[in-house]
Order: structure tokens, then C-alpha cells, then sequence
DNA sequence: CCCAAAAATACCCCAACGGGTGATTGTTTT
DNA sequence: AAAACAATCACCCGTTGGGGTATTTTTGGG
């Protein structure tokens, strides 16, 4: 079976071209070819495609907006973002977005299906010159993980509202009397917390919470 | 002129076997392989590599460490990091430590050759695989990125030993133990690190400290 | 070489914290 | 209706941690 791609591109001499390489390749078909994500959902469903192909600058809705839309509401297509690649902070957003692959508008048409196939068969691409601008991006930094919604630890409302005041190194008295109520109180919400997370002490609460998002 | 390649890879057979391969092969020349980091910095400055082929998991000092030290003292030098790879959290921080490239023990040769070859002309490789994994970090993560040098402490070593200790949540007691100190020393040093961060607190330093990228 | 500053070491006091146990009241789920 | 959970408060007791003070060792500049 054909992969079947839909192209998100304003530019129509590039829309065209892309769509002519992949409906004259065998084993490629281009399901649709649009020039804005004005009408995505109903574009997509009409087009059913495995892959998208997407351009990052386009105007109105951009394509890093409309892969995360894409990836969120389909989660089997596969969305390959293709730029012409000068502004390196969108690449960092495009990221978080769901893409599976990025690949540069000066790429040859070989490496375009090469990454199309790569991508539907569940993989990922990389431009080497994407790659390095991604290892550069992380290069000397420190970075904080934080997984979004890991594991619930079912933590209750109160619980978390004392879990952040945790994080922000308040005496529990101060946390007491700034929630109105006894400082023993605050003293079972803690040990509850503390054994909710499988921790020790207050530093481990603190650090497992900045981890996990909790203090927010 | 060939590109010279220096190996730290722990096993012998794979270390022997990457050797060969390099100084069998026209354009490339092995000029150091080593079992471990204890002596990186001669060994380094011996080889003088263009390439350094570095396994992640080593005894001792690891490989991401060394990346590190490595990138940050010669930056002319690129460090191609391979990985057999199961556990995912280490990627991330080879990531960080300016890596240029990342490949798997279980490609075939030439993949090596032409990943040297990639990051040598400034580029960067990455393994279809590792790119998967690194944009799934991107897609189901929540990141912080914290910028390194932001401000100096002037910590003194001993206290950043001590305060890494404290973001690990080790009573002040077993710090003692591990530092063959008393626990009044620990507790002097706390002290110290908690006016040279201006924070009232334990909890308020290891965030500072998180945030800062202290905590390694 | 000497002295001052920084670092590392150490001790005491008392407030803060963590663990255990238990109790009351209201809500939610089964 | 019973059981589970949430929020509240209380007491005991031993441990940990923060503030002040002080001595020795190391280090760097004059």
C-alpha cells in the first residue's frame, strides 16, 4: 500500500513540486496539498494520510500550532516538519509540538522520501544540520525533566496547596496560619504527602514535586 | 590527511575490534583507545584526536562527565557518544554535555565511518533511534532549561559537595558519615552555603540550587 | 616571610520537624 | 448503610536543623 502524505505548504510552486515527486513515485501518493491549517480537521479527514508534511512558516495558523493540533487529536499520523531554517528558537518549539522528523526545504527529493518512509514506519529523521543545531541547543546547559502526568499520586486539593508552600521552604506555622488552620494539621497534610510521594522529609517531597510538576 | 579517532570504551573486545576497524580503513587512524577516563587529559593530549569515540557507560568516571570535561577543555574536539541503550534518562544528559553526535554499539561499521566522518566536518549524527528518543523526550516531557553560568557562588569544593548532598535529602548525619567529618562541620558548612545563596533554609537551597544548576 | 582572608573543623542551645497514635466531622463511593 | 477518603485538631517523643561562637589549617598577596 501507497504511503499516503498531505502537504501543508503556502508556497505553490513548492506545494506543487512535492506533490508531482510523490504521486510519480511508486509506493508514495499525495492524499492532499493545502496552502494554509485554515480548514486542518476537515482537510485531514478528507485526505486521510499516514504522514504530513509541514510547513514550519505559514501564514495565519503556523505549522508548529497546527502539528501539535494534528498530533493531539490524531495520534497515528506522523507529522514531518520541513523549514528553510534561520530562526533556531523555532526549532525548540516544533519539538515539544509532536513531530516525528525534520527535514530542509533545499533537502533532495531522495532524502524527502527517504524521511517520509522513516517517519511512517514509526521512526524518526533528522536532518544532520537539524541534529546539530538540537545537540547545540542542550550543549551546556543544565536542563530540569519534569514528566506532565507521569504517575498520580492523588495527591488532595489541600495536600497540594501545601505541597507547594513546601516548595517555596515555608515554616509549617507560617503555612498554618497563612491556610487559617492548626499547625498540627498542616503537620498530618505533610505526613500524608510525605507518604503519598514514598518519601523521607520535606527535601525529597520538594525535589520529587519540582520533578513531577507538582508545584505549580 | 586521515582523521585521527581516540577510543574510551571499557570492553576490550569492542575497544580491539573498533581499532581495527579505524586503522584498516583508508582515511581514518586510531590514535589512543583506552579502558577508562582516569588519565583523560594526557591520553587526550597524546592522541591529539580530531574525533573522540566515547562509550557512555564506563566505571569510574562516566562517559557523559567526560564528554563534558572533554568538550569544555578542547573545543575543537568532537565526541561522538555510543550507547547500548535501555535506560533513556542518560541521553538526555549526554545531551547537555556537547556531544556531537550519538550512534548505537550494534550499528554496523560503516555507520561508525560515516558518523565520524559527519561530525569531523562540523555536522552531527544521530541514529534514527536516538532521534526517536530524543523527540519523545520533547513531546511528553516538560523541560527547564537552565542556563549554566548564570551567577557565581563562589562556593567553596567542599561546600558543593556538601550541597549536593543536601539536594539528595541526606540528613546532615549521614553527610558526616560519607565525608568522615563530624556532623558540627556538616552543620557549618550548611550554614556557609546558606549565606553565600541568601536562602533561610534547606529547602530554599536545594531549589536555588536545582535552579542553578548546582546539584552535580 | 608574614599576616589576613578563606576554608575546614568543632561544640552548645533550642526551635522545627518527622513518626506514631488517636479522634471528630463531613463527603464520596460503593 | 458501610466503607473509604478528606480535612481538621491534639499529644508525645526523639531526631534534625538553624544560629551563634570559636579554633585550627590552608592559602594568597604584600
Amino acid at each position: 500500500m501507497d504511503i499516503k502524505v498531505a502537504i501543508f505548504e503556502d508556497g505553490k510552486l513548492i506545494r506543487d513540486a512535492l506533490q508531482t515527486i510523490l504521486n510519480g513515485t511508486p509506493g508514495y501518493a499525495c492524499t492532499g496539498a493545502f496552502s494554509n491549517g485554515g480548514n486542518w480537521e476537515a482537510d485531514i479527514r478528507r485526505s486521510q494520510p499516514h504522514v504530513v508534511l509541514m510547513d514550519i512558516e505559514m501564514p495565519g495558523l503556523d505549522g508548529i500550532e497546527l502539528t501539535r493540533l494534528i498530533t493531539q487529536k490524531f495520534d497515528t499520523i506522523k507529522v514531518l516538519i520541513q523549514t528553510v531554517f534561520d530562526e533556531s528558537d523555532k526549532i525548540f518549539r516544533a519539538l515539544c509540538a509532536g513531530a516525528s522528523g525534520y527535514i530542509l526545504k533545499n533537502d533532495p527529493p531522495n532524502k524527502y522520501l527517504e524521511a517520509i518512509t522513516e517517519v511512517h514506519n514509526g521512526g524518526s529523521f533528522m536532518n544532520a544540520s537539524v541534529a546539530k543545531k538540537t545537540l547545540s541547543f542542550f550543549t551546556h546547559k543544565n536542563i530540569i525533566l519534569v514528566s506532565p502526568e507521569g504517575t498520580d499520586f492523588h495527591l488532595s486539593e489541600r495536600e497540594k496547596e501545601i505541597l507547594k508552600e513546601l516548595t517555596e521552604g515555608q515554616p509549617l506555622k507560617s503555612i498554618a496560619a497563612k491556610l487559617f488552620i492548626s499547625l498540627e494539621t498542616v503537620r498530618t497534610h505533610v505526613k500524608h504527602i510525605y507518604s503519598k510521594l514514598h518519601v523521607a522529609n520535606r527535601t525529597e517531597a520538594v525535589m520529587k514535586a519540582t520533578q513531577q510538576g507538582l508545584n505549580k
